[in-house]
RNA sequence: GGCGGUGUAGCUCAGUUGGUUAGAGCAGCGGAAUCAUAAUCCGCGUGUCCGGGGUUCAAGUCCCUGCACCGCCA
């Protein structure tokens, strides 16, 4: 059986994603678990919560809790959330999880004995009234170039000019406000990631089916300028994996922790790790290729942002650590979504985020829009308008009112069971070959993810159910022959399961309520056409669905682009 | 400032290594049908492929340049 590990990028815990976080990398690899996995692959599919750093200690405080217990809460929530978008996660794991912990602190110790961890001391700003050292974004103060009162330490947003923390004038911590700084000089890890270059610029160029999106990041940042740098990989924080060496400890690096970008990526690990202790299965045969991950399949999911962190700086811990770990097969990049004009922004509450697009409507609206329209090429646009008017027409008007016209002509002429009778025509057979032709598509762009393709094919199929229904016309056929009628509407039962079964990666719900009316478990995808859409034999007792899909209607469409045009709240 | 991306029908987007009359869905117009969520099906597109140069027998597709919008800068 072919086996498949897929990751999507681990979303930060400092509160609600928004669609556009999900689109471009949770979404999409949902989407292919839930693909290989109906077409009987062994699928390993993990997430997991990125909760070191900086951002999440400022948000509990700001929520006024301890950190550890904020990270815990927020996890909750955004698992709930995934499951609310019915995302399949084989697990969902967290970064603060004891196996990343060790798993990190062991790459550490393997990377330094392989003589790529390197101690440098630095210079940094320490807030005594905050009892902590500050990266230079927490800085705040005034710009020595353009007087701007606002600048960060890293750079001054109002004339751009890239600044060190210490040329701020009156600086202050922007987490407290304090004045009561000071300069101290501090040691830290780094990575010597341009001794690995050779290394990495092989490997990359050996990825010659990654979409050009992906590897043009990675060859930018080998080759431009200096090349790759060496890299920071630990900070003066509380919350974190504290720093060891392996199972030893690390002399002078008492009180300090990884760099959240450093264990985050370890985390994919990790979280099949805590899958294994949960579940009581082998975590190593997916990861080591020592260990019988030789045929496993590895495929990331993530927004473009998060490319070169997983061409260059993971694989240089998973490459620098000189042992047979897994690395990924093909990575699925994708571009931004945009709200309206604009981009979804997380500070300015700008969009719809995961918790109020399912206060609104089901998953699978947002799953089929969403995906339909997945930013794969070129950043795409979210607006109000189509997202109304293509799911009202392609979920309500294609898919499920056929739903709807087949059970019910037939619970009203025949009964509430597959009627019997009549045989195949000429009609019939062309219509089994054009879904067969179709069904190849389909499982083409879904084997290469090529969702956008693979959406507009499975729609295809909806609609020539509906061109199958118009050309034979049972409710005309019935006065008429009801042996061909029985057997028209026979096959438009059919089609309900098949659609059930090749629609379920894209909208999973919908899927199940279709099966549950045809009183079906667990289908099958299907292998021969013609058998498929006989599935269901005569006498098969079914149920008449509720309505699957209401439509969106002008005031509810307008009343939420006026509810998201700004602020959350 | 540096780097990168995008600019194709009213809208959202496809357009493989340059090659026949530039495509899809939606919207719009016309028709058929009436089983169904006023739902379906069929037919209808001469769009300076952002502008300007250039390479070529041939460019939306390559090169240069200008403009516009956008992103990233650890």
């Amino acid at each position: 059986m072919p086996r498949t590990l897929i990751t999507s990028a681990l979303p930060y815990i400092n509160g609600i994603k928004h669609l556009g976080n999900m689109v471009g990398s949770q979404l999409p690899a949902d989407l292919h678990a839930r693909y290989l996995r109906a077409r009987g692959h062994e699928v390993m599919f993990i997430c997991a919560t990125d909760e070191h750093g900086t951002p999440a200690e400022i948000a509990a405080a700001r929520a006024g809790q301890p950190v550890a217990e904020y990270c815990a809460e927020m996890w909750q929530v955004q698992k709930d959330l995934a499951d609310g978008f019915r995302l399949s996660f084989d697990h969902f794991g967290r970064s603060s999880s004891p196996q990343n912990r060790r798993l990190t602190q062991h790459f550490a110790g393997r990377l330094d004995k392989a003589g790529l961890i390197e101690e440098r001391s630095s210079r940094q700003v320490y807030s005594n009234a905050d009892g902590r050292f500050l990266p230079d974004r927490y800085v705040e103060g005034t710009c020595p170039n353009c007087g701007y009162d606002r600048a960060r330490g890293d750079q001054c947003e109002n004339c751009t000019k890239q600044l060190d923390p210490t040329d701020l004038i009156e600086p202050r911590s922007a987490i407290s406000g304090s004045t009561d700084l000071e300069v101290r000089e501090t040691k830290h890890l780094f990575l010597l990631q341009s001794r690995l270059r050779g290394d990495l610029d092989a490997w990359i160029d050996r990825q010659t089916d990654w979409p050009v999106l992906t590897t043009s990041i990675a060859k930018k940042w080998l080759h431009d300028g200096d090349g790759l740098q060496d890299r920071g990989i630990t900070r003066d924080l509380d919350w974190g994996v504290p720093v060891r060496k392996g199972d030893e400890p690390w002399p002078g690096m008492e009180g300090k922790v990884f760099y959240v970008w450093f264990d985050a990526p370890i985390e994919y690990i990790a979280a099949t790790n805590e899958w294994a202790d949960a579940n009581g299965g082998d975590w190593e045969r997916w990861w080591r290729t020592d260990k019988g991950a030789d045929d496993v399949r590895y495929v990331q999911f993530m927004g473009k942002d998060n490319v070169p962190f997983h061409t260059l700086s993971f694989p240089a811990t998973i490459l620098g650590s000189g042992e047979p770990w897994k690395t990924v097969d093909y990575l699925k990049s994708f571009n931004y979504l945009n709200y309206d004009g604009g981009q979804f922004s997380t500070s300015q509450g700008r969009g719809v985020f995961m918790d109020q697009a399912l206060e609104v409507l089901p998953a699978d609206y947002w799953r089929w829009w969403l995906l339909s329209h997945v930013p794969e090429s070129s950043d795409t646009e979210f607006t109000w308008e189509a997202f109304q008017t293509d799911v009202n027409k392609d979920l309500a008007d294609v898919l499920g009112n056929f739903v709807s016209r087949v059970t019910k002509f037939c619970r009203s002429k025949f009964g509430e069971e597959v009627p019997a009778g009549g045989a195949w025509g000429p009609r019939e057979t062309a219509l089994a070959e054009t879904l067969a032709i179709r069904l190849a598509n389909y499982e083409r762009h879904m084997d290469a993810i090529e969702i956008r393709k693979s959406a507009a094919e499975l729609r295809s199929i909806w609609v020539a159910g509906n061109e199958y229904l118009q050309e034979a016309a049972p409710w005309a056929t019935f006065k008429t022959d009801l042996e061909t009628a029985a057997m028209q509407i026979r096959l438009g039962l059919n089609l309900v399961r098949l659609y059930a079964v090749l629609s379920a990666p894209f909208v999973p719900d919908a899927a199940a309520t279709m099966l549950t009316a045809m009183r079906v478990e667990g289908a099958d995808w299907p292998t021969d056409m013609a058998e498929a859409l006989g599935a269901l034999p005569a006498g098969h007792a079914f149920d008449v669905p509720d309505v699957m899909f209401a439509k969106i209607t002008d005031e509810r469409r307008a009343d939420w682009a006026e509810r998201f045009a700004g602020t959350r709240g």
